[in-house]
DNA sequence: AAAAACTGTCATGTC
DNA sequence: AGGACATGACAGTTT
């Protein structure tokens, strides 16, 4: 057997021939060798099994740990998926077929769209938000945020968002017309709402792109509610997640998600109030947009006509905090590599 | 209930 | 001058 399609990234042989290949009694004659007691791989570890770190008594699902690091690779993984999407779905089940990565039938969708755990929360950098953003501006908008956000937002483009209409959650929608002519319709809303919104609007391929929170209950949120100020509480007693299957065809699937969620840490910390000033004083574009939009974007927003100069000074205030609150984090990032690098030399002198 | 850990915010300084 | 960034301190939130 020859390989014939040579690809680097995946270790098939690609000049190997038949002989080189192991043969039923080759792989036989290895299996006793490190079976004996003095095989060449205990040698190797001095028969010390208490230091072997060769750990083959768990189950893969279960040394499995996901980090940033191997979420990367998922990543790739993922990439490398889609790419033989069309082949592997020639030869394998439609159920087989439905991995982590390569998720397309209603359940499984629907299990991504309850859970905790977001595409984007394992893939990043990948561009699965179907934000129903229509871009009406005939100026080219960019974005350069960054995926740093306390809540998981990806980066949006700060203008012309329609996250449209879903009227029954007390949303407030604007449309503005800027100087450069630029139809600007944009909701000015609670963070956390939009979070929920935009978290949930990844399925929103077979829904109607102009309610992409349409079949979800968000609570209400002002200042008299409970959360004002506060994180949501608890996604599994805020949401009924009864309706999930989980020993259908996609238990597996659900298995790995809720392993991945369960490892994943919570978002904590107070609920940003600028959200709620955003919201409150009818900003055309919401807290996180304002400390993620590029300076010439903010320029633009500034430039709006309508906006009061309490506004435009809360936008100020609100883009100094965004800013301060990622640089904040930063700082305690390097603060704990510092401590963790001097506690290792310590450990080593 | 108390403590630790985490996170947002403010003030201040520097570039 | 204004913006971005870094950091210490404080306080609210979560575990």
């Amino acid at each position: 057997m020859k390989a014939t399609t040579p690809d680097q990234h995946h270790h098939t042989p690609t000049d190997g021939s038949d002989s080189d290949l192991p043969t039923d009694e080759d792989l036989e004659e290895l299996l006793k060798e490190v079976d004996h007691e003095e095989s060449e791989l205990n040698r190797v570890f001095e028969n010390k099994p208490s230091e072997n770190p060769v750990i083959n008594n768990v189950s893969l699902a279960e040394a499995t740990v996901y980090t940033q690091a191997n979420l990367t690779e998922m990543q790739e993984l993922h990439d490398m998926c889609n790419q033989v999407n069309i082949t592997a779905s020639s030869v394998v089940s439609a159920s087989e077929s439905a991995t982590l990565f390569n998720v397309t039938d209603e359940v499984t969708r629907e299990m991504w769209q309850e859970s905790d755990l977001h595409p984007s929360d394992l893939f990043p950098q990948s561009d699965y938000m179907a934000v129903t953003a229509q871009n009406n501006t005939p100026e080219a908008i960019t974005s350069n945020g960054t995926f740093e956000h306390a809540y998981g937002l990806p980066p949006i483009s700060p203008l012309s968002l329609d996250f449209a209409s879903s009227s029954s959650t007390g949303r407030q929608q604007q449309t503005q017309t800027s100087p450069a002519s630029a139809t600007v319709t944009a909701v000015a809303t609670q963070g956390i709402l939009e979070y929920e919104g935009q978290r949930n609007s990844f399925s929103d391929s077979t829904t109607d792109s102009s309610s992409p929170c349409s079949g979800m209950s968000s609570p209400s949120y002002d200042h008299e509610s409970r959360f004002y100020g506060k994180l949501l509480p608890h996604r599994e007693n805020f949401f009924d997640r009864s309706s999930i299957p989980s020993s259908r065809n996609n238990g597996a699937v659900a298995t790995k998600i809720n392993r991945v969620m369960s490892s994943g840490q919570r978002k904590r910390g107070r609920q940003s109030k600028d959200e709620q000033l955003a919201s409150e004083h009818s900003l055309p574009v919401t807290a996180h947009q304002i400390s993620e939009m590029s300076l010439s974007d903010l320029q633009n927003v500034l430039k709006m006509d309508g906006l009061s100069e309490y506004q435009k000074q809360l936008i100020r205030k609100i883009r100094r905090r965004g800013k301060n609150k990622v640089a904040a984090r930063t700082c305690r990032q390097r603060r704990t590599d510092r401590h963790d690098k001097q506690t290792n030399m310590n450990h080593y002198i």
